[in-house]
DNA sequence: CTCGATCCCTGGACGC
DNA sequence: TGCGTCCAGGGATCGA
């Protein structure tokens, strides 16, 4: 799951492998989850790809303007433009000698002038990959809230203590904050003391700077140990991350907390698993975690199908 | 405004 | 060994 130290750590590689490199031809796999695989066909070759930004959970490799000669003289292709690359959940994007052949899942592949193919690789095909124009590209960053790395304490605290809505799904929301995921808002939340069923607007201004803070630091690490791998993350290198070593909340539901032993529970908030430590992060009212994966004893042992609903309605 | 439910998709884990 | 089921989750969308 690509959050913004992983997909960081995915662009920095990008930088240091393909800058200056222009695109030749342009292969396509699967395309049904992409919006528009002609453009990429049509608008790509020729192109030299001068950057490569970050922005939230996607980045965007920025596109000189193509050379106006060959059989397009100057159509759409005279502007500078942005190929926008969103990992999703399995991701990948990486340069690869174009003899070798290719990985199961690849759906695109860019022939560069060194002989060498920036390969789109997603087995669950969760990601996005399109061509923008400068027009097509600031409507995708309106919307797009604030850099979780950046963000000002006054800044963060209105943007989450003015909310009617769980703190989980605040720092999960895209436009509150661009970036954050699953992950690295259970890590923060455990670090902060913050139960993830709390309301935004519960938080005291001290909660939620202790948020902001923790957060800050946690992704700072993260992106310095190169990401999370959990199931199939890897850099631009193909190697994986270190960060998983350091979660402290995050996928130890039934183990004991860091802190003080109690053993962490597993909920759902705003539709994703969260894990917390119950004596840390005191939840609200009426929010129960789900039962414990535990020894099946009497009966059939089995959790029924209703059990799994251990969220609670406030 | 916020919620849950549903869908997208594949592979790995697990029960039998 | 194999089959069925559940689960992971970022994001879009829809109805309550």
């Amino acid at each position: 799951m690509p959050e913004l130290p992983e997909v960081e750590t995915v662009a920095r590689g990008l930088r240091e492998t393909i800058l200056g490199r222009r695109i030749v031809s342009v292969g396509l796999g699967k395309t049904d989850f992409i919006d528009d695989p002609v453009a990429l066909e049509e608008h790509l070759p020729g192109r030299t790809i001068e950057a490569v930004e970050r922005f939230g959970k996607f980045m965007l490799l920025k596109l000189s303007a193509a050379a106006p000669t060959e059989r397009a003289p100057s159509n759409g292709n005279a502007s500078p433009a942005s190929l926008f690359v969103h990992l999703g959940m399995t991701g990948q994007m990486a340069p690869t000698p174009a003899a070798l052949p290719k990985a199961k899942h690849t759906h695109v592949w860019m022939l560069l002038d060194d002989g060498r193919e920036l390969r789109y690789t997603d087995t669950r095909r969760f990601g996005r990959i399109a061509y923008l124009t400068k027009e097509s590209l600031s409507q995708e960053m309106e919307g797009q809230g604030a850099d979780p790395l950046e963000v000002t304490k006054e800044d963060f605290a209105r943007r989450i203590r003015s909310r009617r809505a769980r703190i989980k799904a605040l720092l999960l929301d895209q436009s509150v904050l661009r970036g954050v995921g699953n992950i690295y808002a259970d890590e923060s939340l455990w670090k902060a003391k913050i139960h993830p069923a709390r309301l935004g607007a519960k938080l005291s201004a001290k909660e939620a700077e202790a948020l902001r803070r923790e957060l800050q630091k946690i992704l700072w690490k993260a992106i310095a140990l190169r990401g999370s791998s959990i199931s199939d993350f890897l850099d631009a290198e193909g190697e994986p991350g270190e960060y998983q070593q350091h979660h402290r909340a995050y996928g130890r539901e039934g183990k004991g907390c860091l802190r003080c032993k109690t053993t962490i529970r597993r909920g759902i908030v705003a539709g994703r698993s969260s894990y917390y430590c119950p004596k840390c992060q005191p939840g609200p009212r009426g929010f129960s975690a789900l039962p414990l994966p535990g020894r099946k004893k009497k009966g059939t042992g089995r959790s029924t199908r209703n059990e799994k609903r251990g969220s609670a309605r406030l």
